[in-house]
DNA sequence: TTGAAAGCGCTAACAA
DNA sequence: TTGTTAGCGCTTTCAA
């Protein structure tokens, strides 16, 4: 913060009023001539003014900054749901600290700790995959900040969240494979101490069940990336126990499947079929394209602001533990029948 | 900024000392007996004292808070830029204040100004496809707040830039092109007032020129993204004047291209050569792999933050107009012979 | 080794 | 209608 910008003492001092008739005349106050309020305004916007965020924040004790942790921006989903945030904070004159926890514990930790000296007025945030302590979390809310949780909440935590409907994207996913024929379906998720692998598993055995079809623990792996997920799909295409379908927790992942089916060459989606789980741009761009289930980041981003703006602007309407389910939406392509 | 946190105040109260007391105890000043000091720092843990970055900037007038705008951050260049930068923020000690243009001029303008109030202590930025005015940068540089372009830069302006070798990327992706036998090349590229439109423009030029090819004005068209560049391709294939090859701006649009030529059952790359640029996740998803022009966002992030801290920390040292080229690097997949 | 006091930019009683 | 003053959390002279 270099040179510093023109204050209300300059004007002040130039227009030879008090300090106070210049904040006054700022903030358009109604007890002040129309002429003071003039002349001050108009000397304020031909030298600039700009209002100290900081002085304002400190002396109001109210901040117009959130944070922001997701565990990657390069993700498609995480930055469809910081577009929703960023969208919703502009229109409503809030700016957006933006952290990345990369996965990792130790950054998430240190994240929340700048945000706690940042003295914002709100967080919203995506677990990290490494994390299983929520202490830091919980600093927040003692501390009177509210926190929203999206997609990778925390369960311990007793505070508003934004989820995608997991189980019902699986379960409408499942069943659609298994509709469409296939019996042997292979799962493909994240480490099981995440909800949304909780749920969407869920979704899948429900939706086995439903349809009276074995659950088979050997068709059900941990792998969520794109690499990892060639070698793992490959060896079971060889195997004796050969799924005729796979359903991923993400598009990476079911796009690695796909490769490696490919590669093996199997007709997709005659011999296997495959779904993914989120809707990015690759989805489209692969051949076949790829079947998903869609998840609207950008809503997910949008409901999770409202809710802390309920929550800032509200907060004597107590408690206000409301959460917001986003539905997700089964988009047939090509990689299913 | 609900519940105040604890202060220097009320450890200085609970403890019976000054708060200059505190203070130095919590800078670790040496002038200041240990046990005093330990006291301090002991009762801070304790109860979770966290320092009022609003309260330092605005006293030291100087922040840790950097602003950054991107014109999207769905795109998973900027993605990745943002990404290089929240690396090396966080390593240092800095935070960022995140704004999205969404390519519109006012949005940046808004920005722009929310991060002159924010007191934020430098800017990084790639500019608004909209963008043809730019004072508002010009007032960012003006209060002496570093500004870096990244990407999409400002020639207007004096100061710290880091580019992506367009003009060299393109070249080497259009002579690539050239050597492996294509002969009529089209070129799909922004709009012209974006520096990074003419410096490609320059390569693909400069490429055809140097190796005897005439340059078909009819080749080149304005058109920037998946949807747009469907219909484009499909009426340039069916023409008289059907190209051999392609070379777009983007992977987006490579990949438009390729649906169109696809659906029209040109055989890829025999009689239909596609480079793309940027080298996303969707340009190996896509079946035949695209051939793309790998700019790496990440980096160019880092670049942008290092610079800016230097201009931070040395900025005495004048002028430190120094630029940044990232060099790119031609990944030969499956869409070029 | 510690404390008192001023001041960063701003707002909001309280006075005038 | 306007000014004076205190104070938000903190650092930093200057005194003690």
């Amino acid at each position: 913060m270099p040179k510093a910008q023109i204050t209300i003492k300059d004007i002040a001092r130039e227009l030879q009023v008090s300090v106070s008739t210049v904040s006054r005349a700022l903030n358009d106050s109604p007890d002040l001539s129309a002429a003071t309020k003039k002349k001050v305004q108009d000397y304020a916007k031909l030298h600039h003014y700009n209002p100290n965020f900081l002085a304002l924040s400190i002396k109001k004790r109210e901040s117009t900054i959130i944070g922001v942790i997701v565990p990657e921006v390069t993700h498609h989903f995480f930055a469809s749901v910081v577009e929703g945030i960023l969208e919703v904070a502009d229109r409503e004159g809030f700016s957006v600290l933006l952290f990345r926890s990369h996965e990792q514990y130790d950054k998430e930790v240190r994240s929340v700790q700048r945000l706690l000296s940042s003295r914002v007025c709100g967080v919203l945030t995506s677990v990290a995959k490494e994390t299983t302590r929520y202490d830091h979390f919980q600093e927040l809310v003692d501390n009177d900040i509210p926190v929203i949780f999206f997609d990778r909440i925390c369960v311990d935590i007793p505070t508003n969240r934004v989820v995608i409907d997991d189980y019902a994207g699986a379960l409408t996913a499942t069943e659609y494979l298994i509709n469409t024929g296939c019996r042997k379906i292979a799962f493909f998720c994240s480490p099981m101490h995440l909800e949304i692998s909780k749920n969407r598993r869920g979704g899948y055995m429900d939706a086995l069940r439903k349809h009276g079809l074995p659950v088979d623990h050997d068709l059900i792996k941990i792998c969520d990336n794109y690499d990892d997920a060639i070698p793992v799909a490959t060896e079971m295409l060889q195997s004796e126990n050969k799924p005729d379908a796979f359903f991923a927790v993400n598009d990476e992942t079911a796009l690695g499947i796909l490769h490696a089916t490919k590669q093996l060459h199997f007709k997709i989606p005659d011999e296997v079929s495959i779904c993914g789980f989120t809707d990015g741009f690759a989805a489209i761009a692969s051949d076949p394209q790829l079947t998903t289930v869609g998840q609207n980041g950008f809503d997910v981003g949008v409901s999770a602001m409202e809710l802390l703006l309920e929550r800032i602007r509200y907060k004597g309407a107590d408690a206000m533990l409301k959460n917001r389910i986003i539905r997700t939406k089964l988009i047939v392509r090509e990689t299913t029948r």
